[in-house]
DNA sequence: CTTGACCCTGTACCTTGGTACAGGGTCTAT
DNA sequence: ATAGACCCTGTACCAAGGTACAGGGTCAAG
């Protein structure tokens, strides 16, 4: 199998040769071997890598736990499980999310009724979209 | 009512005094008025302005959004179909950022069914999924 | 009336996730 | 052998959203 420069790798990937870099200045893939020329010289197995780091991106992981689930699992003594929690965590986050958006998404959508129909406004109706937690879904 | 200084209302809401001046200085508080010796003086309003601000950033929104949120609101200077115009637009923002939530929210789902979590890392489904690209989805 | 906690302005710095040079060296096609 | 595309390191820069001084003034308790 052929190495690949970075800009192939890049190119594969679908980013900038300048965050393949940053990625292994962050430690999120290690330093690859080198050639004569000292130009980095990278097997399949880091496209597959990148696109796991993309991939996690779009999920809502931060860089910081993308590398955390990538050493947890080049680390024997750790199980899926507690790459499952990790994903438990970032789904109670979503799912927390979407019901705060929710009832935004319902103030705003009385308001735009009620200014249809001359309703009155309170002074700044969008404060009680987000009032203290639980005290009205 | 008593008026406020920046570091009682910075504590009741759990935000530094600097957040606070960092919020004026980007607009999404108005300055308020200032006694003699030049201390600023809030009302408890301020405090619920600042908690709908904390809130509405863990719903992901930036602060150019939410001080657009808080402007959606009757003044002088506003009339009812802008209002409604602007509560259009941020209710479709709010409509596409539930859309990709709940999009995390069934990827996640699905990977966390698939693990059993008593495997090796090494044979993670969810490290696997997140391994190929888009496997058709 | 002093001490310490608080406030003021202004500026510098931090993190995240990159992006953009500058000033080189290398590789490839013609 | 030379142009142009590519690679190297290093540093600077960007936007967002703060956080931390420095160097002052103010306020309230003892």
């Amino acid at each position: 199998m052929q190495a690949l420069t970075i800009g192939k790798v890049a190119e594969r990937v679908g980013v900038g040769v300048e965050t393949v870099r940053f990625y292994e200045r962050k430690g999120l893939i290690k330093p690859p071997r080198r050639g004569e020329s000292g130009y980095r010289q990278y097997s399949e197995d880091l496209v597959a890598r990148l696109r796991f780091i993309q991939r996690a991106k779009t999920l809502g992981f931060s860089l910081k736990e993308i590398g955390e689930l990538l050493d947890i699992r080049h680390d024997p003594t750790t199980t899926c499980r507690d790459i499952q929690r990790r994903a438990e965590v970032k789904l109670s986050d979503v799912e927390e999310k979407i019901k705060g958006l929710r009832r935004m998404s319902k103030v705003l959508t009385k308001l735009i009724a009620e200014c249809a129909g001359d309703g009155p406004t309170s002074a700044c109706p969008i404060l009680e979209a987000l009032d203290v937690e639980g005290e009205k879904g």
